[in-house]
DNA sequence: CGTAATATGTTCAATGATGAACAATAAAGT
DNA sequence: ACTTTATTGTTCATCATTGAACATATTACG
């Protein structure tokens, strides 16, 4: 019935990505404990970041570059905006948008992070040298952009 | 007052992150939406995957394993027991222990679950040679070991 | 032995994420 | 102009995850 069923473990493949998600899953934990003192939390981070790159994007452009849903964003950018760092201000020719933008104090705020992160991350990979760094982006963009193309070819 | 804040975006080390990070997101979700049909989500594929290979293992070893809370451990595996696919029984010499293992159900399951998984890692890593994967999960073992010092030193 | 420290599992409230249903606006098709 | 279709954001119910507080059982220590 079963059973060239060769255990997962052994394949090269398998183990690898065991690890990438081990250790994104603790890289995150990791970042949630670093931002603690900020009083913000990794999916906080992730918007600020955007915004300070890309200022007067909108919400629905925002949650596709973060690979969520629109209902997440109008979850929890009305908790930035309450804390005044960040602006929603409705689009003047297209009312159904709002354009997002950091304020002083988010700025302040997203700088501070960032430095927190970044630190983290050179801190972490510090073992890697950089042309392992440059590698590893490669096979990454390689696994995007094929998981990006089945997602587009299952609608 | 601040700066000598380079943009994070050119850092090579956080670019190859980012990369990471989002890779692993992807995957995570096109896991999900393939193992919609087997009616079980990521979580609970990591959970019977652990039972498989490492029978009779309890709910603490179990989320140390997976690197979350128990308390996620006492949510979650109810659920299994209820649909039949695994067994919570009491250990003999400590009875604080639940010794968990999986019902025939939850074995076939968890082979179809892996199988599906396999064959989404293989595809969507087929672009990425031997080799490479093999640096991936180097680097990846690298960053791990220093991730889980760094949390030991904290306490 | 008896008491303090540890370990295991549970409960609970809070939070992030999701998808579906919805309202309002804009764009396309006729 | 008018109707249909798409887009943007919100709301809601659901669920996974967390950490703290707790109960019970075990181990270490006096």
């Amino acid at each position: 019935m079963n059973k060239n069923q060769a255990p997962p473990w052994d394949h090269p493949r398998f183990r690898s990505w065991i690890g990438v998600a081990r250790a994104c899953q603790l890289m995150q934990q990791a970042m949630t404990r670093a931002l603690a003192d900020l009083d913000i939390k990794t999916p906080h981070l992730d918007i600020l970041i955007n915004l300070y790159r890309f200022a007067g994007i909108s919400q629905q452009e925002l949650a596709r570059k973060l690979l969520v849903g629109r209902s997440n964003m109008s979850m929890l950018l009305p908790q930035l905006e309450k804390r005044g760092l960040i602006l929603r201000t409705p689009d003047a020719r297209d009312k159904r948008i709002l354009r997002l933008t950091l304020t002083e104090a988010g700025r302040n705020v997203t700088e501070k992070a960032m430095a927190i992160q970044t630190d983290m991350i050179e801190r972490t990979l510090s073992h890697t040298p950089l042309d392992r760094c440059m590698m590893v982006a490669e096979s990454m963009e390689d696994i995007i952009r094929i998981l990006l193309q089945e997602e587009r070819d299952e609608r």
